[in-house]
DNA sequence: TTATAATCCTAGTATTCCGATAGGATTTAA
DNA sequence: TTAAATCCTATCGGAATACTAGGATTATAA
């Protein structure tokens, strides 16, 4: 399942996203527009600022913007900041590599070459689609 | 992520299978060799014959087998089983379609067409994996 | 300069889910 | 009759999720 984290984040992007070129987008403006909780949204905001994502202006009038092209915004990297690894299982993760602690040998493991099939078959999409497609619709 | 219990689910299935036309096998030997808590994989194996993959034998000499060929066991069913909806938002799902709590409407919903294409790319790979692919290697 | 409006930041909390365990009841082979 | 196996329900601790609280900080504008 979706975290609510990462729903609720991608939507603000599509929100902030779609407002490109007008002023700062306030959290209170997308909290509203979105149904969202507006304490949790900001820290969502927060975090995808530090990820880079959104810049923000501070202050009376301030408020989140695009610091990316939403065509260069993929959103394999989106999921990677909300989400956290693509891979289902973390022995078959290029960005976040783990030994499974079940596993004593991957190459032996009935699981996972099925596990690569769908990272690989998720990352095609999330590397296809970008914030761009997401606002297109 | 990948829960432990379906991770451990599918292990246990591709055991099975591999012993296929032998005795029945014992949750002790699948938990042995699988390194996977017994009592835990009790209720695993309880799941999947509910399910109807496996069948049981009760008693000394007693243990699991397999209902159905290895190559008409699609992954995709045994995910739905042990693991859920494929879909990461209950609004695109198929089997398990629900509506989504802070989406007054789907068609206006801008994360809907992404998880429309991670839905039916998973898919892809589920319906063309079997049990048969899980031993194969 | 002062009120107001916004983000920033840390901490805490309620709830849910996951992984595992407990303790037997039941069934069957030898 | 004993041992070995599945069957079944209930429970529980810990981790993660989804939020909430309460202010600190910053910038605008009257």
């Amino acid at each position: 399942m979706l975290s609510k984290k990462t729903k609720y984040g991608l939507k603000a992007l599509a929100y902030v996203a779609k407002h490109k070129g007008e002023d700062p987008v306030q959290i209170g403006a997308i909290a509203k527009s979105e149904n969202i909780s507006q304490k949790f949204l900001e820290s969502i905001m927060l975090t995808l600022r530090k990820a880079g994502f959104l810049g923000s202006k501070k202050g009376k009038g301030g408020g989140y913007y695009l610091r990316r092209q939403p065509e260069e915004i993929k959103m394999v990297e989106v999921m990677r900041i909300l989400e956290g690894p693509v891979s289902m299982v973390p022995c078959v993760s290029l960005n976040f590599y783990e030994k499974c602690d079940d596993c004593p040998d991957e190459t032996t493991c009935s699981v996972h070459s099925l596990m690569v099939q769908l990272r690989d078959s998720n990352l095609a999409v999330l590397n296809k689609n970008t914030l761009a497609d997401l606002i297109a619709e």
